[in-house]
RNA sequence: GCGGAUGUGGCGAAAUGGUAGACGCGCUACUUUGAGGGGGUAGUGGGAGUUUUCCUGUGCGAGUUCGAGUCUCGCCAUCCGCACCA
């Protein structure tokens, strides 16, 4: 009989008893209350998993298992984010249909995932690339486009509706988000012919497409999102980008801004992640404010957005952004060659051009001039780039004196410069700091900064000068891509109209296509589709991006193979939202607002039954590589040792961390490693190679890639998911270690032999001792209170200091051991069915009940404590019984102490103080 | 520049304002000759002392407190996010 911990047979065994049985198959029953485990799906490259990916996972798997201890019915479902560049880019280069590959990824990630012992309902998976799933993003991007976002209301509303709103009182009869407003009268309206109509209602529509400066990526030969751009470089493939003016659907996510900021506060979500996005949407409370602005002839209103309408006195003139639409009119006649020269100069530099010149103050005069709408005061209008077309109304009033950029502005081109606030001293910078008391500012002489603001906006709404506003930063979404490999648009063209394509004929099927290059006029590849129409009209070419599939996932979980709905109401009002969300921080500004627009969307429509998608959410951290390095001696094939190298001169090579254990180096592994290393020579110290080392980001190039498969080979799945979790908190980074691992890979064999020695099975039915009832008791506590702090590292210790006192009491207690592997089974699965089914139990321990926690059996029954006073005095107080009020103040009058008296329950502590004060610590 | 987080042994890390360094790794000594990642015992922040023990110690400097790794303020360093956002 084999009674060692044979990890590898146990977990092979239970992995297949949990397939076979369908132990994790999850099915909505209102008589438990649910919950709802979700991990952020992963795009399957072709690189497959390493160490890093499965940290979330292992912590959410813990979670969810712990809950179904607990009794809840718990949804935990998996899938791939399956459509994307990288496999489109591999297409490209070798021709392979991306179906293809992204299917073997899958496979692979699917095997890898399966070996660590996740209790996934895989019934639910859905893929983003498959059809029976993208028709339900397609159907969304209908509805979207079929609705418009009303302002007074605050949600989205059927198109219908506006169009009956502007029929009968035209422009002015909704307060609508759109994207340029036209004003027109009901009459006007009624004339319009149906394509001008078409035109207007795309101005209002929640997908619409529209002309936008978008960030090209000419290398990806695709438009990005802002989210997908990073320093001027996209993140993906690391191109640079730059601003070009094209036509593009969008979705008008801009219009949720306000919404998307106000209920991130009721959310369980970490400051710093909603400080990102609160950060990202951007608000800003000021006004608008008209200028009057005169070319030769011509007069326009320029409307500035400012949060300083108290520096109104002191504009000097105003900038307007060159891709505004005012630059045109606005250039005098004699100006325009300059103009042109300087817009063209703008134009050609790069989104990393515009970022790194930051320093380097352009622009150019326009000719024309603005009145001061307080003072009267005549302007110039200038251009300069450091205005963003693509914020605020893209012109802004310029206050020098009080707006560092301004300023700079001012210096250079020689522009006035007058200053506001008393005693402000602006000779070499500007005074930015809302604070002071105004002067040189006409009404608002006297006031401090802080009253002046409102003061002065409201005098401007008074006097019909401009109006409140609170401005956003958050842009729509650009949703179109150049690309092949994405959910096609349910969209064609027809005489120039955008037709939708009706929803009983979705899903709208990929067409297969020869070569996935766009087509030499730079058409996306979907122009190469043979018969790409609809009744005759020419279906959209561009693709959604990779947002669009991952923005409703966690719905169609809830309902994964309805065929007449994203989710059914039954699913939705059982399921609701995601209660706990595990995933990293890189989707803070992208999936994570699209999500949650994407969400509110529907929720406005009734679809969905909650505001937010996720209610908790917990970035883990990234697991970084640790490279090991050999030092070879310059012009030699001589290596050596760490702590020697410092005698040579040595060129630092990295060496596959397979070959290093300990820092280590197998010397005969290195050999075979690679061919130029066969006749290496090592110079060591103490016999050993050590190599050294670094922390790096885990990739191929530095051979510090640690594969989950191996660790499960070597030690065990078991000892896998322990160790992650052992390795630190999890929301924080950490590099991966292998030391440490063969401490956790003990405490597993250590708990086999709680059970077996080496002739069976030793488990017994005696009555457990106070002493083991403690250790249990404590453990219980202590695991339940971390589980629930997601303080994963903590409760592994707890298990090791549990073990340690009960292998000391060579307790094999039925009585001890079987809730303590209960404890243990979220953590390390497979050794605890095992262990379970050796205690006789034919069911899994998926379903057993968490142990009752009982604080009263973790008291110690007998304690003295010494207590030191002043450095001589001593007394003992006896803690063997609980301690109330009365007891300690006792014990105080009779030492002759002060004392305070913290809580109520049982005293485990002591402290005195020298001199003054017993302080009781209540456990 | 703005916002957020972090700073504790040789290492990963613990500490409701209450004996700092739990737990693990590593290391040292002893032990067991079952060395295909063996088992056990003891020790392990630094310094002093033959023993009981003492001093010192959580990035730096102040403060609150009987008491601070923990709270407050100011620095310094590192990491992350945003960045001409008017």
């Amino acid at each position: 009989m084999n009674t060692d911990y044979n990890f590898r047979e146990i977990e092979a065994k239970w992995q297949s008893w949990w397939a076979e049985h369908q132990t994790f198959k999850t099915v909505e029953d209102p008589s438990r209350p649910k919950y709802y485990v979700l991990d952020m799906f992963p795009y399957p490259s072709g690189a497959g998993l390493h160490v890093g990916h499965p940290l979330g996972y292992i912590a959410s798997d813990i979670y969810s298992r712990y809950k179904r201890l607990r009794g809840f019915n718990v949804l935990h479902p998996m899938g791939y984010d399956a459509f994307g560049l990288p496999a489109e880019q591999y297409a490209i280069q070798t021709g392979q249909h991306p179906e293809k590959t992204t299917n073997d990824n899958i496979a692979r990630y699917r095997r890898q995932l399966d070996r660590i012992g996740f209790s996934y309902d895989w019934s639910r998976e859905i893929r983003t690339c498959d059809p029976e799933y993208y028709k339900w993003t397609q159907w969304a991007f209908l509805k979207m486009f079929g609705c418009w976002y009303d302002n007074d209301a605050q949600k989205a509303r059927p198109i219908e509706e506006l169009e009956s709103a502007f029929a009968q009182g035209g422009s002015s009869a909704v307060n609508a988000a759109c994207t340029e407003h036209e004003a027109f009268t009901a009459e006007q309206w009624a004339g319009f012919d149906s394509l001008k109509k078409e035109e207007v209602l795309m101005n209002y529509r929640i997908a619409y497409r529209g002309e936008t400066s978008v960030n090209w990526c000419p290398k990806l030969g695709t438009v990005l999102a802002n989210d997908e751009v990073k320093e001027g470089y996209s993140v993906r493939g690391g191109h640079p980008v730059e601003q070009k003016k094209m036509t593009q659907w969008q979705l008008r996510v801009s219009a949720y801004a306000g919404r998307l900021l106000d209920d991130l506060d009721a959310l369980d979500w970490t400051d710093s992640l909603k400080d990102m996005q609160r950060n990202w949407i951007g608000r800003s409370q000021g006004c608008e404010m008209v200028f009057k602005t005169v070319n030769g002839s011509e007069e326009y209103d320029v409307t500035i957005f400012t949060t300083r309408a108290d520096t109104v006195f002191g504009v000097t003139f105003l900038v307007l952004a060159p891709e505004s639409d005012w630059v045109e009119k606005l250039t005098s006649a004699d100006r325009k060659a300059e103009v042109e020269e300087y817009l063209s100069q703008v134009r050609k530099k790069t989104e990393r051009e515009r970022i790194s010149q930051t320093r380097n103050v352009t622009g150019v005069f326009s000719g024309s001039y603005a009145i001061n709408p307080l003072t009267g005061d005549k302007v110039p209008v200038w251009i300069s780039e450091y205005v963003l077309a693509g914020y605020g109304t893209g012109a802004i009033m310029a206050v020098p004196a009080h707006d560092s950029r301004d300023y700079a502005f001012a210096k250079t081109f020689n522009l006035p410069i007058i200053p506001l606030i008393e005693g402000c001293d602006v000779s070499s910078e500007s005074f930015d700091a809302k604070d002071g008391i105004m002067c040189n500012s006409g009404f608002l002489n006297g006031l401090t900064v802080k009253e002046a603001i409102p003061a002065a906006i409201d005098y401007v709404e008074q006097h019909g000068l401009g109006r409140r506003k609170i401005n956003y930063r958050l842009r729509d979404a650009i949703f179109s891509r150049q690309r092949y490999w994405g959910e096609p648009f349910p969209i064609c063209y027809k005489d120039g109209r955008v037709i939708p394509i009706p929803f009983d004929k979705l899903p709208l099927e990929l067409p297969e296509i020869s070569t996935f290059l766009p087509t030499e006029s730079g058409e996306p590849p979907l122009a190469r589709a043979e018969g790409w129409e609809y009744e005759g009209c020419p279906i959209e070419t561009c693709t959604m991006p990779g947002f669009a599939g991952s923005s409703a996932y966690y719905l169609r979980y809830m309902d994964p193979h309805n065929q007449d709905a994203l989710v059914s109401r039954e699913a939705d009002e059982y399921w609701r939202n995601v209660d706990l969300y595990i995933g990293g921080t890189e989707h803070a500004t992208g999936h994570l607002i699209y999500s949650r627009f994407w969400n509110k969307f529907l929720y406005d429509l009734g679809y969905v039954c909650e505001k937010e998608p996720f209610r908790k959410l917990i970035n883990q951290g990234m697991i970084q590589g640790r490279s090991s390095f050999v030092y070879r001696i310059i012009g030699t094939n001589t290596f050596v040792s760490f702590g020697l190298k410092d005698q040579y001169k040595t060129t630092e090579i990295h060496a596959d961390i397979s070959l290093v254990h300990n820092d280590r180096l197998d010397t005969e592994a290195f050999k075979k490693w690679m061919p130029e290393y066969a006749d290496a020579e090592f110079i060591l110290e103490n016999g050993e190679y050590i190599c050294g080392s670094a922390v790096e980001k885990m990739s191929k190039s530095m051979f510090n890639v640690v594969n989950p498969d191996n660790v499960c080979d070597t030690y065990g799945a078991d000892t896998l998911r322990l160790y992650e979790m052992f390795l630190g908190p999890l929301e924080q980074s950490k590099p991966w270690d292998t030391k440490g691992i063969d401490g956790v890979h003990r405490f597993l064999k250590k708990v086999w032999r709680l059970f077996y020695d080496r002739d069976g099975l030793i488990l017994n039915d005696e009555k457990a001792s106070p002493a083991e009832l403690k250790s249990l008791h404590k453990l219980i506590g202590k695991v339940t209170a971390d589980i629930e702090a997601f303080s994963y590292n903590t409760a592994v210790a707890a298990f090791m200091i549990a073990l340690n006192e009960l292998t000391e009491l060579k307790c094999s207690k039925r009585e001890i051991l079987e809730p303590l592997i209960i404890l243990l089974s979220p953590f390390a699965p497979h050794i605890a069915e095992e262990l379970w089914h050796a205690a006789g139990h034919e069911d899994t321990i998926t379903f057993a009940q968490w142990p009752q926690y009982n604080e009263a059996l973790t008291v110690e029954d007998s304690c003295t404590y010494a207590v030191s006073f002043n450095g001589k005095t001593r007394f003992t107080v006896d803690l063997s019984k609980s301690l109330g009020k009365e007891e300690v103040e006792a014990i105080v009058r009779e030492h002759s102490l002060t004392a305070k008296y913290v809580g109520d329950g049982k005293i485990v502590k002591m402290i005195v103080v020298p001199g003054k004060i017993v302080n009781v610590v209540v456990k």
